[in-house]
DNA sequence: CCATACCGTCAGTCTTGACTAACGGTTAGC
DNA sequence: GCTAACCGTTAGTCAAGACTGACGGTATGG
């Protein structure tokens, strides 16, 4: 409970190698293997990876046979551009009112305080 | 040179408290004694973070006597979002392909080859 | 049944980074 | 000039995680 999906899926997408995984994985549908000589690095590494963006839902795994076929999930995405809206929104809100002269600065005794200009 | 835009960005914002730092500049202007009561850790820690910060371009700092006012960047998302839009139009539109019956699912030897339904 | 291909998992190593404590630098007040 | 307040920087510690190598498990071919 202490962990948010947005903490989840952002520390899954921090990761280079990830990020590359998941640019393969928009267009087709790629098993571990394919991946693995794509990226020269260990098919465990690629594995883990994987591990990681799945449990984030930013990939979805379907079995035939022996093989594991990844393929990019864009749901996975919506919780973070709902987090980045609100944060810009409220960021470009606090700009507006700075730039009308109405901010929010605080004091050192943090009453409230009137903005000085930009210098 | 080996770093991206995007690639800065995501790792300032994986780390849960820089979140939150961003969440309290979003609506003011706090300097950096007021941010280090806020969350109960040094001075230095906070200090580290908004530089992080500042260098990811989410975070602009104004120096007034010995205070340093820090304030949250919007602009900084824009680079973030677009990866974002991008990633979500790439995966989307394959999703499509493969609802369409005309995905890109490779085989063992590369070759293409017709999707099956899904599972 | 045996060999092979494909993959996930575990143990262990090594790098990255978040944190504290101590220091130095700058500004305001006396 | 001296002191205090405020902050950035550094060295050092410690935990998280990216990676390799080895192992085991399952499905296909002979």
């Amino acid at each position: 409970m202490g962990v948010s999906q947005t903490d989840v899926v952002l520390r899954a997408l921090a990761e280079p190698r990830r990020r590359e995984i998941l640019t393969l994985l928009a267009h087709d549908e790629v098993p571990v293997g394919r991946l693995a000589e794509a990226f020269d690095v260990s098919r465990s590494a690629v594995s883990q990876h994987l591990r990681v963006l799945e449990d984030a839902g930013l990939v979805t795994r379907r079995a035939e046979g022996t093989r594991n076929f990844y393929r990019s999930r864009p749901e996975g995405l919506i919780g973070l551009r709902a987090y980045l809206d609100e944060t810009w929104a409220a960021s470009l809100d606090a700009a507006r009112r700075i730039v009308e002269g109405e901010a929010g600065v605080l004091d050192a005794d943090g009453t409230e305080r009137d903005s000085r200009a930009t210098a």
